[in-house]
DNA sequence: ACCTTAGATCAACGCTTGTTGATGCATCAA
DNA sequence: TTGATGCATCAACAAGCGTTGATCTAAGGT
């Protein structure tokens, strides 16, 4: 088989658009996500908002900021998070750059 | 709070993007994807193309296969996977109306 | 100075995922 | 029919992940 395909990213750009995606692949999560899709919220607005229990959205929280996904912004007591457009953007972007040629008809493989 | 947020989605949509985005979130499983963004592939090209043990892919195409990411084609002795656009178009879709909002300032939550 | 509240962190447990090697089932060639 | 090949599946194990309740720190209010 001739090199699978170009690769369109650097292999660091996949281990990062690894961790986006993982970041996005759990229901509280993604729920988080659809929460700071409407803007920045605090902490304490999500957890009522959502029903968690406060070391679990905790926990969910820095596995989002860990992978780009959200960021934070300390005020006195309160911390907002809210997401990261760029770190959106860049997985759209690889999705569509993967859309793109994914309808080529098969490479005949074996004889 | 009042309702976090309209949500954009209904709660099937979001466990499936759940889904897919899982499907996502292994490096294997992104090579996978890379490849077959150049087009179809069988399963031996992609075998020997990434140097995996046939039983390990054969479980990443299965999970790929059930989140509706990929659909295979059998032809004979082979079978060929392909990605499913509309999969990847959903997903864009989604990050994109998440995109859309999320930059609205905080709304002021506690006192 | 004291008490309260927001939020992060930790340890322990249980569940889910991924890996490996073996086995099973078709398909094709001889 | 026999043998070889492509791929799916299984059982067993290992590793990673998410939940819970407790503890810790810092900021405010009194």
């Amino acid at each position: 088989m001739p090199p699978l395909a170009v690769a369109p990213v650097t292999n660091g750009d996949l281990e990062q658009a690894r961790l986006l995606f993982k970041a996005l692949a759990d229901p509280v999560r993604l729920e988080v996500v659809q929460a700071l899709g409407g803007g920045e919220r605090c902490v304490c607005d999500l957890t009522q908002g959502l029903g968690l229990a406060q070391s679990r959205l905790s926990f969910h929280l820095k596995v989002m900021r860990e992978a780009g996904l959200i960021e934070a912004r300390e005020q006195g007591r309160w911390v907002y998070y809210r997401l990261r457009p760029a770190a959106l953007e860049q997985l759209q972007g690889w999705l569509g750059a993967v859309t793109a040629g994914c309808a080529a008809p098969a490479a005949s493989c074996c004889p």
